[in-house]
DNA sequence: GCCGTTTTCGGCCCGACTGTTTTCAGTCG
């Protein structure tokens, strides 16, 4: 059992227990155990099974909860969770995921109405049920109608990169706004995360009005959802949500503090302040009269704090924390001893080691993905086409890939001073193992990356054996998305990548973190395990056409989500330096 | 249900907005 499967039924207890109206904490102990077991990089079935550590070791799992989880990876169910199911119906979790439907008002739709489903409730509301619920109108019976849609498909968050493309025209469009002082968009938008559930946006404006009004005008608005005198909130085509605010200017640093989130880090960030004999809220820090115990009323009007968010920091003895970082996984402990890491950014990047052109897949020419890679500022690309196995991309077998390699060599002459052309190809590893080409073609190339496309579907064990092999043999250099997910599409791969890993490290392998948008694979978690135990990670765009080579940030800004700096990451180091990285993946152990 | 060199019991972040209320519960972020 993975440890999304064990989140999962974690979450679903918490819901469930939630919807039962259960002590809030213990519904929040399942959510932060569920959480928690989400960000480990070890599995936790291999937590159990080893001799050294316990479950218990990690922070939000306790005696309780470990042995529950230890019984659901050995039975494959819980008792706890199996009584949940038979006492709440199926469906109300989902109704739960109505925006302005929690689990009070599901609770009381179950036992007025006996809804449990959302097409019961559909039934519910367009019959003018709902409306005589005590708690409920007219007004709620048309929301949640609305709402049942946004339920259905509650799931699918927005890739990062198109989130990003709606908050620049967001941005653009507001800012023209002539009231408009500051302006900055927060929430997990600001912290990178590889998916975007909602926009928010903060504002200075010398009044609010002009900029809800320009915010209501923005192209794409279906529906406002709420507006009040410092709030609003929009819904655009698609389903995005986009909330506005306004705040003073003495409170835009508190503000954008607050709202950039995560969740789990301003808990951790007000809990430091309430020790420290402060409260922290989105106006600003504040003194607590009578000191850290607080059990005096606040003094108002005593901020010590608040217009810039490095202050707000300051004040709780922290220096600025990158928003990437702020998950609560460990942020905190490294700001204490000022060891925050120089996070890596765009402009380090000087290579791009994975790109097709027309031979295989590819939208360009071979000449083309090189002028264009000039043009973006590399100094090196490996050209790393498809071999014969990827049949459907018209993938290269030994005399093709041997004539595009000629063809290289012809242009290597005429590129200018200091920019390199690797002769590369991606690799397939076949699904019974073994590469796709015979040793002494791979041995022929500069950089061979190894990647798994077919027999995605096979067993963990199959799999891992798979890559292992690939990572042994001498020729190659580095493991292409190693998972194989695609987010909202397809989920990893069944693989070890502890073990997985451990290979990588013995044969001097690199790992891909890939910057396509859809895939960003290794996520950050296996990211900064890799550079825990030392391997070099390369960022590669994985471009298809002259327009792709733009898709590096994405990578980048996941890699700074695991705390990656320049240094951990290959493919930032001049050519030279580079080269002495790859002659070590061809060293034979 | 978790956590703890102040605690093994008693805490666990906090404010805005909505809808249906007659002063506030529920939801959300």
């Amino acid at each position: 059992m993975t440890n999304s499967q064990i989140a999962e039924t974690l979450e679903e207890i918490g819901d469930l227990l939630e919807f039962k109206g259960e002590n809030p904490f213990r519904i929040r102990a399942y959510r932060n155990a569920a959480r928690a077991i989400k960000n480990m990089a070890d599995g936790a079935a291999d937590i159990i099974g080893s001799d050294d550590r316990e479950l218990t070791d990690v922070e939000g799992i306790g005696k309780d909860l470990a042995e529950k989880i230890a019984t659901l990876i050995a039975t494959g169910q819980l008792p706890l969770l199996n009584d949940l199911r038979a006492e709440v119906p199926r469906g109300v979790r989902a109704i739960m995921r109505i925006p302005g439907v929690g689990p009070k008002k599901a609770a009381r739709l179950y036992q007025e109405l006996h809804v449990k489903t959302l097409s019961e409730l559909r039934h519910a509301c367009e019959r003018e049920k709902v409306r005589n619920i005590a708690g409920f109108g007219a007004k709620s019976e048309q929301k949640i109608l609305g709402g049942i849609r946004i339920a259905a498909s509650a799931d699918e968050r927005m890739y990062w990169a198109r989130a990003d493309e709606i908050a620049q025209r967001l941005r653009e469009h507001l800012t023209s706004v002539s009231a408009v002082k500051r302006l900055e968009i927060a929430g997990s938008y600001r912290r990178g995360k590889e998916t975007v559930g909602d926009l928010d946006i903060l504002t200075v404006a010398e009044a609010a009005a002009p900029v809800m009004d320009a915010l209501a005008d923005f192209p794409g608005v279906v529906e406002t959802i709420a507006r009040g005198e410092t709030k609003m909130s929009v819904r655009l085509e698609g389903g995005l949500q986009v909330d506005l605010r306004v705040v003073p200017a003495e409170a835009f640093g508190a503000a954008l503090q607050y709202f950039t989130g995560s969740k789990e880090h301003n808990v951790a960030f007000r809990k430091r302040a309430k020790d420290r004999g402060l409260k922290v809220n989105e106006y600003g820090v504040f003194k607590v009269k009578g000191g850290a115990d607080g059990n005096e009323a606040d003094d108002p009007g005593a901020s010590i704090a608040g217009a810039e968010e490095a202050d707000v920091y300051a004040a709780l003895d922290l220096p600025l924390i990158p928003p990437e970082l702020r998950e609560n996984r460990g942020e905190f402990s490294f700001a204490s001893q000022e060891d925050i890491p120089t996070l890596i950014e765009t402009d380090d990047i000087r290579g791009d080691l994975h790109l097709h052109t027309t031979a295989s897949d590819g939208r360009n020419s071979l000449r083309e993905m090189i002028e264009a890679a000039q043009a973006h500022g590399l100094a090196y690309i490996a050209v790393t086409d498809h071999s014969k196995r990827v049949n459907v991309a018209s993938g290269l077998d030994a005399v093709r890939l041997r004539k595009q390699w000629a063809e290289i060599d012809e242009i290597r002459p005429t590129l200018p001073e200091g920019f390199y052309v690797l002769k590369g190809v991606e690799c397939d590893i076949l699904e019974a193992g073994g590469m796709d080409l015979p040793d002494d073609v791979l041995a022929e190339a500069d950089w061979v990356i190894a990647s798994v496309h077919f027999g995605q579907n096979q067993s963990k064990e199959k799999i891992t054996q798979r890559i292992i092999g690939a990572l042994e043999n001498p020729h190659v250099a580095i493991l292409a998305h190693p998972t194989g997910r695609l987010i909202n599409r397809r989920d990893p791969y069944e693989v070890d990548l502890d073990e997985v890993m451990a290979a990588a490290k013995e044969h001097h392998k690199m790992l891909e973190l890939n910057a396509n948008p859809a895939r960003l694979d290794l996520n950050e978690i296996y990211c900064a395990a890799a550079k825990q135990r030392g391997i070099p990670v390369v960022i590669s765009t994985d471009a298809h056409s002259v327009e792709q080579y733009a898709n590096m940030r994405f990578g980048v800004i996941q890699a700074r989500r695991a705390g990656l700096t320049k240094a951990d990451v290959a493919n930032t180091k001049t050519f030279k330096q580079f080269e002495k990285t790859l002659k070590k993946t061809r060293r034979v152990v």
